[in-house]
RNA sequence: GGAGGAGUACCCAAGUGGUUGAAGGGGCUAGCUUGGAAAGUUAGUAGGUCGGAAACGGCGCAAGGGUUCAAAUCCCUUCUCCUCCGCCA
């Protein structure tokens, strides 16, 4: 959520800022028009109530000491007048603006770069050489099927598209790299591990920014209490702290969590049928960090290297990119993507995204901190990162280690967790 | 699923319509006392949020509605926790 204060201060160059995203974001003059309305309101309805409450303490005064009362009721009979109105209509107010702030995205950090698309997206760095091969390399879904490994026409039977079926070596793959991971992040980089319940309410979807605008991009379970299917550790991890003041002491918190996430991939019919690379379902373990303001730049490169480190220790080649503002996610100021080289695709594909939403989530999510007992409570940054798509790095696994006989080399490090070099 | 009980500030807890703009403890902070500490003692301790330049004011007793000039207190709805029974991995 914007900060309506900031708003209201800088509303042309927090329009332009938002504009880059490729959207016109002018209706936010109409905002802070309402707000002034909105602070008019809320004066008189104030003055009047803090008159009413004055009376009343008369009134229980003069029973006391036994005086008529009467002339006070009938002053406080006119008092009253207006105010129910008034107090609708702030309401109103209040609930349109409140609707437009939650529509309204984070605003893209002013240093990114601007753009349309992922074809803007700055490339920062690029790790290790795209593999090559001295046969012709198959695809996951062909190297899945032949090796018996991941089984899609019985997946679709149980469930539908974009589901898939593990088997043999292929679930034992997903299972290890769920340990690899998150042994990594737990034991090496110092997050706590969590494990978060998997349905979440709407408040949590809310705070993170998937809803109210994204409702048909999450599951929802056909319940009176209106569950969503976790779209990402990302939503119930961060609302581990929803509606909290956190000591100074406690901050940085760094969690890592390991969640099936569960996506309906309404925008994206008809692309990345084939394969694991897009499914209603799949594995994920994330990185979760609140910080201090004036800590959170360096928290995020911080968590790029942890991320990155999970590639360099499976020896898989990628490249960093800086999203562009036509790219950037709706409660993100500014994220960096992780793209895996995919033989198959002969391209960059993301694998991860770590990402500073600053104040946004936690002013949606009232996640705040106090410096020391006398200081105001101030919002907590958040940022997340993938640590990274399981299902994704099994593909770039299957397609980097493939051998010219059909089979797949196990990466060194995932060899004592597989118990096995080789999947034949 | 059935039957009961309970949610008051950091914690415990009093409180059934008007000096409660929340008693009393504990804890915490500061002072006195002490060589230092403990004990003792005195004082402070809703936090938050919204409006306001400020003074100050609005809201706040699980949450949301309602009755009333006035609600922690009366009414309705919801949520959470606890106990017992049933079912269950």
């Amino acid at each position: 959520m914007l900060d309506l204060k900031e708003l209201r201060e800088n509303v042309d160059q927090v329009i332009e800022l938002l504009n880059r995203r490729g959207d016109d974001f002018s209706y936010l003059k109409e905002v802070v028009a309402l707000d002034e309305k909105r602070r008019e309101i809320i004066q008189t309805v104030e003055s009047t109530k803090a008159k009413r409450n004055d009376i009343s303490k008369k009134i229980g005064q003069y029973k006391r000491e036994k005086k008529d009362p009467q002339p006070l009721f009938d002053e406080i009979a006119q008092i009253g007048q207006g105010v129910k109105t008034l107090e609708k209509e702030l309401e109103d107010i209040e609930q349109e603006i409140q609707h437009h702030l939650m529509m309204t995205p984070n605003v893209p950090h002013p240093d990114i770069p601007v753009g349309k698309d992922e074809s803007d997206n700055e490339i920062i760095k690029t790790e290790g050489e795209p593999t090559t091969f001295d046969f012709e390399p198959l695809a996951h879904w062909d190297l899945a099927q032949s090796l018996d490994i991941i089984d899609f026409d019985r997946a679709t039977k149980v469930a539908g598209s974009r589901f898939a079926v593990y088997k043999g070596l292929g679930a034992r793959l997903e299972r290890v790299l769920i340990q690899f991971m998150s042994d990594l992040h737990a034991h090496e980089h110092g997050y706590t591990e969590i494990l978060p319940p998997y349905l979440v309410n709407e408040a949590s979807m809310t705070a993170t920014g998937q809803l109210p605008k994204f409702k048909e991009d999450a599951f929802q379970i056909r319940d009176e209490r209106g569950f969503y299917l976790n779209p990402t550790a990302e939503v119930p991890t961060i609302n581990l702290h929803r509606d909290e003041i956190l000591d100074a002491k406690e901050i940085p918190i760094s969690y890592t969590a390991f969640t099936t996430a569960f996506r309906k991939e309404a925008g994206s019919a008809g692309r990345d049928t084939r394969g694991i690379i897009r499914q209603h379902q799949f594995n994920k373990v994330e990185l979760i960090k609140f910080t201090k303001p004036e800590d959170s730049y360096n928290a995020l490169d911080e968590m790029l290297t942890h991320s990155e480190k999970v590639l360099k220790l499976l020896k898989l080649p990628y490249r960093v990119v800086n999203l562009c503002t036509g790219d950037l996610g709706f409660s993100m100021r500014k994220t960096y993507d992780i793209e895996v080289w995919l033989p198959s695709y002969n391209t960059y594909r993301e694998i991860g995204s770590i990402s500073n939403a600053e104040a946004y989530q936690a002013r949606r999510g009232n996640i705040k901190f106090k410096r020391d007992a006398k200081s105001k409570p101030e919002f907590v940054h958040t940022l997340n990162g993938s640590g990274l798509a399981v299902g994704r790095t099994v593909v770039a696994i299957m397609e980097n280690y493939q051998q010219a006989d059909g089979t797949i080399k196990i990466p060194d490090v995932l060899v004592p967790y597989m118990k096995t070099d080789i999947i034949k």
